[in-house]
DNA sequence: AAAATAGTGTCTTTAAGACATTATCCC
DNA sequence: GGGATAATGTCTTAAAGACACTATTTT
């Protein structure tokens, strides 16, 4: 969101984004600091007007939003929700289309977007205790977009977003249980995953460490994300 | 969606609804024939632009938009996805917020908004077989509001929607084996009901007919929709 | 009594959860 | 061999699905 947008005619609406990655304290949220009016030097999600000169559909629109304001550019991404109301910003009345995106380690820039001091991954929980220090109604959003992503946890295999490309199905059991909070049944666990078929293991690629080596899986191409007969 | 709308700055974007209602066929969706260029004389779905001067919120515009042009005024509606691209409109580049409602039967005016020829209530199947032929994008967003609502109704408990206040347990099962199509055993879809806890016998009011007399319910109070643990 | 639908119970089959065992690497 | 984690198997327990039976009304 920029005040300094004064083409009138091609600026829509707005696209704000949160982005999720998963870092030491579990589920953080990349924060921008504000530089201009409304709510100068607040934290803020990444967002920005829509061009309709230059984006061709909303996806397109926040994929670029998102490229520009973070640097990354290829995540799993999808539309939360859309809010509009005449209070959200103190210029008037204003829509705002809300997309939660998931990059996996690797895919993040630690910091990006100018300088170093207006960009932060921030823990989840530790931002939503103080949602309220958030610009516009971004404490609101992000809070949507958590329990969207709770929930979706529990019937579908979303959380393969949040790791790099290849992975074991240990890191990837550990990926659900750090969003979810609680431990799952390893055997449990694998005969899910084998039912929804979504990944596959790359032959002859293997983890080491000290103990028994373990089979490396990836994607299966044409397979974003499959849902379950039933909840975890 | 009007093309008269002149006064710029109050008008942001649309709003379109598919509503739903129980009809012979099945799930039936309200269909306007548009009075207007573009797409002069073709049957579209409900829709209207934004009010920014008299719409509290996006959730307030779409209950306004619904009484106008239906005289619905109090139905289960929720936001469904929000589509945006160059094409979509041919006057350039459109933004437009679906939502989903559904009402019961008696809700249901058999037409209105004018004359009898510009209203009426299709058989899904059918408009879907010929998607194109309706205004804009409106075939594809009556294909997301079908899948959303038949997805839904495995999971949850939506159907309350499509009956009157009160219903009895057979009458809600019907609902939902007409939305699925398929036939469910009534002794487990009693125990679930039981337990998501969201209708609640009408103490002494039965359904009579020449056979043993049904229990009327009614959904609780403050429990509009509930989730199943499992799928259905 | 017959017809019709409401409402509940029983039994079989399946799946889930907890737990144990085996496997394979590094040191 | 010891330590560590991978991968799979077994057993117990709970739930789901199919089906049958009982209940209560009208005709």
């Amino acid at each position: 969101m920029k005040t300094l947008d004064t083409a009138a005619a091609p600026a829509i609406a707005t696209v704000d984004l949160i982005l999720f990655a998963l870092g030491e304290a579990g589920l953080e949220v990349l924060l921008i600091r504000r530089g201009a009016a409304p709510f100068l030097d607040a934290w803020a999600l990444p967002g920005g007007w829509i061009h309709t000169d230059e984006d061709a559909d909303l996806d397109a629109a926040a994929h670029r939003i998102l490229r520009e304001k973070t640097g990354v550019a290829t995540p799993y991404i999808e539309q939360l929700q859309t809010v509009g109301n005449a209070t959200r910003d103190p210029r008037g009345w204003s829509l705002s289309v809300a997309y939660v995106a998931l990059i996996g380690p690797g895919q993040a820039p630690a910091v990006r977007g100018g300088n170093a001091a207006d960009a932060a991954w921030r823990p989840v929980e530790t931002v939503l205790a103080e949602a309220g220090d958030l610009a516009f109604d971004h404490g609101d959003l992000l809070g949507l977009a958590l329990a969207r992503v709770r929930r979706k946890v529990e019937y579908s295999t979303l959380p393969v977003h949040l790791l790099p490309e290849r992975f074991t199905l240990s890191e990837l059991q550990s990926v659900y249980e750090r969003v979810l909070g609680r431990r799952l049944d390893k055997s449990a666990f694998r005969k899910r995953m084998a039912e929804v078929d979504f990944v596959e293991p790359v032959p002859g690629e293997m983890r080491r460490g000290s103990n028994r080596p373990a089979q490396i899986y990836r994607l299966k191409e044409a397979r974003s994300t499959a849902f379950f007969d039933r909840v975890l």
